[in-house]
DNA sequence: ATTAATGTTCAGAA
DNA sequence: TTTCTGAACATTAA
């Protein structure tokens, strides 16, 4: 479930590590599946154990620690990871420690139920083949109108769909989607290709404000409780949902439509029929 | 007890 | 080229 904006907080919770050195791994021995993890383990430890991480940065869905060397540890939440410098919700569940030099918290834990995500150490040009410009389009919180316009504009696929692709624009997911489209007003099936300029100003708009005020709460925090901050507190865009996981409710934008839920491309979308009209169709020449 | 649902990414197919 | 489908995994709710 971490999005833009939760991992956004991830990163911004642990920036303070910048400066410090890497000088221990410890791997949980667990009896769950072991995470993706590369290299192996030790292997992991030999090459990242000794350098220092000069930034914490975002790559969409991502946090990269960049270490000095040329060098970089990835670290990819997908559902149900956590970057975390407070103690991880449980130890079942701890997949890597990194101890750190220094006074104050000297250990930055990833922490994952599900197990889905990993944990990569990467060279410069392992980094750019695998999350490169061509594998990650452009940030969505930095994304000009024109530019957001350039690389969904022509897809014939439905704009929750194309926003979703993260080769087209990184970072946004399932939740913000649905969230984005209906503060924009627009039909989640509507074939990005016969979206008008009005309408794509309306989405760049959304995008914007929908991004920039998850990060302000620091995310959602969904029923399950699983996605926490850096120190392991909740974040609380969820109070602020507007359509997701809210079918049956009334719309808080126009009160009178029922939020429905639907399905596309196997996920679960959330609109208002009365606000996100499917638009007319194509007019008769 | 079984099944569905959860959301992200990738391999492989259409 | 573009788009689509299923699998990966752990847990909870039905």
């Amino acid at each position: 479930m971490p999005e833009l904006p939760e991992v956004e907080t991830m990163r911004r919770g642990i920036s303070r590590i910048a400066g410090r050195r890497i000088t221990g791994l410890h791997v949980p021995r667990s009896r769950l599946k072991p995470i993706r993890f590369e290299p192996a383990p030790a292997a992991f430890r030999r090459r990242a154990v000794g350098h220092t991480i000069e930034a914490v940065e975002r790559l969409g869905k991502r946090v990269v620690l960049r270490l000095d060397g040329d060098l970089a540890v990835v670290f990819e939440p997908r559902m149900t990871g956590l970057v975390l410098l407070a103690e991880p919700p449980d130890t079942e569940h701890l997949r890597l420690g990194l101890r750190l030099n220094g006074c104050g918290a000297p250990w930055l834990w990833y922490w994952d139920r599900r197990g889905l995500g990993s944990v990569r150490l990467l060279s410069r040009a392992q980094l750019q083949a695998d999350l490169g410009p061509h594998r990650l389009g452009p940030d969505a919180l930095e994304l000009s109108l024109p530019v957001l316009r350039a690389r969904l504009g022509s897809s014939r696929q439905p704009i929750k769909v194309a926003l979703l692709d993260q080769r087209r624009l990184a970072g946004i997911g399932n939740l913000y989607a649905s969230e984005i489209l209906h503060v924009a007003g627009i039909h989640p099936q509507r074939p990005c290709d016969r979206l008008n300029s009005r309408q794509w100003r309306a989405i760049h708009a959304a995008l914007r404000q929908v991004l920039r005020e998850a990060i302000r709460c620091e995310g959602s925090t969904l029923g399950d409780g699983t996605y926490r901050n850096a120190l392991n507190r909740p974040g609380s865009y969820q109070n602020h949902h507007r359509v997701y996981q809210r079918q049956g409710q009334p719309c808080p934008r126009c009160g009178r439509g029922q939020v429905c839920r639907t399905v596309q491309a196997q996920r679960a979308t959330f609109f208002c029929p009365r606000c996100q009209r499917p638009g007319r169709r194509r007019p008769k020449r």
